[in-house]
DNA sequence: TTAAACTTTCAGAAATTATTGAAAGTTTAA
DNA sequence: TTAAACTTTCAATAATTTCTGAAAGTTTAA
């Protein structure tokens, strides 16, 4: 198999796997692209190796750049920018993780709040039932965080890494 | 603050919320609707409470049977169904996560799999780095099921709740 | 300056995904 | 049986999301 099927291989199952994440599949085929080569590449490289117009690969490397996972690279002599992918596996986990912690989670955390201050009237069994489910929501949102944190503190620590693996 | 009122709100953030994980927004309505409610909803119920067509109701709730997030129930000498929610907010982020490790980490490895084993040819550099890509992911790949796992495991004991919360 | 090289924006088009609702299917009670 | 009560299916439609590309904006070199 030519190197260049491979990659593509993999950039368009990426693609729809990004998809049924919540993330745009152009996104997520810039993604592995940038992934799939050591050094940076210009727009117009990811133009004509993704086949995806101008305004859309500069939307969604912005975007990938608002997730850390991207950054932009400038070559002495060069005009253009080249954008280079974040490529340690374990940093690209954790800034996603906390991307997403950042954007889903806290909305939650915030609702369950609102929800558990406010005082309800109503029937008395249904409103018990209702409270318990959010107070067990809350913790669980805090227990995804826990987790996350954990994640983040494996990823630094080899012995870390082993113990998980050990009490799994 | 009425129940109802509060329900309706948790009603409409849950759906939003889901659209974001990719889980469509009627799906998630429903699940946060039965989970608000102790005991079972019929398919009308849930058409009016949450303003769905019938086909939706039912096309969605059988999903989420699938997810094994609800399951049917039948009341003696009623002729209709009743839908009841798992409650327990453990099981039900296990059952998510083992619904998605099937349904998205497995195409993964498969992928992962398949690439590793094929014979590339090309920029030898270039392979290299490919190479290392996947073999970095496939790691990545095992250690979010061991974390799976591990998440199992914290939920059937509190000690092991404690000891993350410790380490973390 | 200015003009070429490049980046950004965004209205409209296209693609995808979700929803409806009516018709077909199934089950049950009488 | 049959007919009422209920569930399922799926083609058509609607809603949402994503993508395009041309125009506007910006930067740099000369």
């Amino acid at each position: 198999m030519k190197l260049e099927e491979g990659r593509s291989k993999f950039i368009q199952a990426w693609g729809s796997l990004g998809s049924s994440w919540g993330i745009s599949k152009s996104m997520a085929q810039i993604h592995a692209l940038l992934l799939s080569y050591p050094e940076g590449l210009s727009a117009d490289q990811i133009m004509e190796q993704v086949q995806l117009s101008r305004g859309n690969v500069n939307t969604n490397v912005r975007e990938l750049i608002n997730w850390r996972l991207v950054r932009k690279e400038t070559v002495l002599g060069e005009r253009k920018e080249f954008f280079v992918a974040l490529h340690d596996v374990h940093s690209i986990a954790q800034n996603i993780m906390e991307e997403r912690k950042r954007r889903e989670l806290e909305p939650v955390r915030r609702l369950l709040n609102e929800l558990k201050a406010a005082k309800l009237e109503g029937n008395k069994e249904e409103i018990e039932h209702f409270q318990s489910l959010l107070s067990d929501l809350a913790d669980f949102v805090s227990q995804m965080e826990n987790l996350t944190n954990l994640m983040t503190k494996i990823n630094n620590n080899n012995y870390m890494k082993k113990l998980i693996k050990a009490i799994s």
